[in-house]
DNA sequence: CTGAAAGCGCTTACAG
DNA sequence: CTGAAAGCGCTTACAG
């Protein structure tokens, strides 16, 4: 027997072969499908008809290099860590961002970029899409070098958790109210008598810790109380910043309260304290930030502050849908409101 | 003034105006920049040169069209929780398939189905890529109709803890050995000398999870103990696992152990117990699954099995490359192994 | 209501 | 070592 002709059903059925099949032309069926121009239903029915005895699906690369439109956001992750999905802010904020996405017929690429490699190489000039969104980390200045090469890509850009607005024209900036929601939590302490208290925070500064704890700094300053003393952890983890908290309290008296930068570290240090000997929140308090589903894992329940992280990324996806339609962003800077969340590791306000 | 003339600055640079730019013809600049054909190394350096002024970068929509390939990966999450990547199992797989994907030039596409969605239209037809991913959940049924609709892409697929083999030719599994790391914390618990046992697991199940808990299953019939009884939580939520665990406790007397289907479960039932009044592990003892980052946030540390989530899908992207270059799997079912991780939730084995 | 032609921006044989 | 032509599979004016 000799080897079998490639049968029709495995070459790739195009439009023009629906439209031979049909009887029509190549345009009729592109426009059946699409419910563009005047096409009479009987010929609309015969058409949809072979499409589906023909087994046929657009080509969506065809369809994107003829209307240049990708259909598609590219979501960029600038983290040191490798695992750029461990942490619940950044996944809720993906997850809020393709959501959306799909429900409006939109492709999320996603991608998680080192720091370094970035500086080195375009990792993600390769991204074709309609518009990027990026959650960065690192240093002022790095960040500030990341948005212009993005702008290089000449598409709309949202940043996510930046701060401050770049000079770049065709770029809008989406963050919470992490300064308000830090205020709070100092407001909070400070009701409860604390005056003495430590902040935990990474070697890696995100801009919205910066934030939260420029909030509960501006809480403490007007109450005149003494200033906020900084614990810098190497990183994010459980290990590490559990090491900096217990190190800390080795090298002198304990503080009233300590100021997690997120709930990771809020209970890496609720650990260390417990694990040192001192009772919560009786001798000392501890508050979180973010509100993910571990801060109810911890015994005393974390006094927090709800992020809107998956509210932020669906935002960011309306925001460049619309900017997609207008031709400009209708808002340059967004910022959602957060929630604090008293728990059990603080002392009620007296 | 009247309206200026678009500036060349702002249309698309296309292959041709470097052609025209650089006195050559468009396909050896097609030449120069994959480094195809024989081209003189003067011609290169001025090609290249005018490639940076020009600010040219390739349309990969034409190349994908030229090409009819891709450079793109589709992850498919068809689960009902529409907060998909909130599961640390389940982002540990999507951060190993992006991580091997960027490095090998590839972009993953991700996108989060419901089930229900699912059956209603195709959501993922849209997605033009050279090979999917998938991590389905829910029934067998199911999930066989999920592969069998996913064959319809034609296109080379990969699934996720799936346990059986599909029919499918060019599709592939994926797993660590849950039926291995369930028997190992079966014998373990068994050695402590616990004989009444629970099992906690959702009411939509994971083929993984059935898998585990068949493996725990496994040692306790070879040791003649007592059937494993299953408690159904409503979902995987801690509020639902800690609750239907307190009910199980109030309707009689408590287990010896509390085997749960992955870590988060087991510290709702953890906390249920101690909120009951029993200590951990003396009266009650508690087992995960996964060794994600929170079971170190809990006390007792969790007796758990640390998975190969990342491996996972970095193995995925591996063979899925692979399987692109030799138009076929060399494997269609792999199994990596899982290691046991001993806490202070089981007592030590006497 | 329907169709033939042109073109999106690339790359692959095929010639020279 | 270099180039002119054809074509990947669509859709958009433009005619009829």
């Amino acid at each position: 027997m000799k080897t079998p002709k490639k049968p029709a059903a495995d070459r790739t059925v195009t439009i023009k072969d629906v439209a031979r099949e049909a009887g029509v032309s190549a345009m009729s069926v592109s426009n059946v499908l699409n419910g563009r121009g005047r096409i009479s239903e009987a010929t609309a029915d015969h058409v949809r008809a072979v499409v589906e005895r023909l087994g046929y699906r657009p080509s969506v690369a065809a369809r994107r290099l003829r209307l240049s439109q990708q259909w598609t956001i590219g979501m960029l992750i600038v983290v040191e860590d490798p695992d750029f999905l461990s942490d619940p802010f950044i996944t809720a904020q993906v997850t809020g961002l393709t959501n959306y996405l799909t429900a409006h017929s939109y492709s999320l690429i996603l991608r998680g970029i080192k720091p370094s490699d970035f500086r080195t190489t375009g990792l993600f000039q390769d991204i074709e899409a309609d518009g990027m969104v990026a959650i960065l980390s690192g240093e002022q200045e790095q960040r500030e070098w990341f948005i212009q090469e993005l702008s290089t890509l000449r598409v709309p850009v949202v940043l996510m958790q930046e701060q401050r607005l770049p000079d770049e024209a065709d770029c809008a900036i989406i963050r919470q109210d992490d300064f308000g929601g830090g205020r709070q939590v100092g407001e909070h302490i400070l009701a409860t008598g604390a005056r003495n208290c430590w902040v935990l925070l990474p070697q890696v500064e995100w801009a919205a810790m910066r934030a939260r704890m420029a909030g509960a700094d501006s809480a403490f300053a007007e109450a005149g109380a003494s200033e906020l003393k900084i614990i810098r952890c190497g990183d994010e983890s459980f290990e590490v910043s559990y090491d900096a908290t217990l190190q800390a309290l080795r090298q002198g008296p304990p503080p009233d309260a300590i100021i997690g930068g997120n709930d990771q570290m809020a209970i890496a240090a609720m650990k260390a304290c417990l694990d040192a000997g001192f009772r919560i929140p009786e001798q000392v308090q501890i508050t979180g930030f973010n509100a993910f589903e571990i801060w109810r894992y911890v015994d005393p329940v974390l006094t927090t502050v709800r992020s809107a992280a998956h509210a932020l990324g669906e935002r960011a996806a309306e925001e460049l849908i619309a900017r997609f339609k207008s031709g400009q962003f209708r808002q340059r800077e967004i910022v959602l409101p957060v929630e604090f969340q008293p728990g059990n590791s603080t002392r009620s306000p007296s």
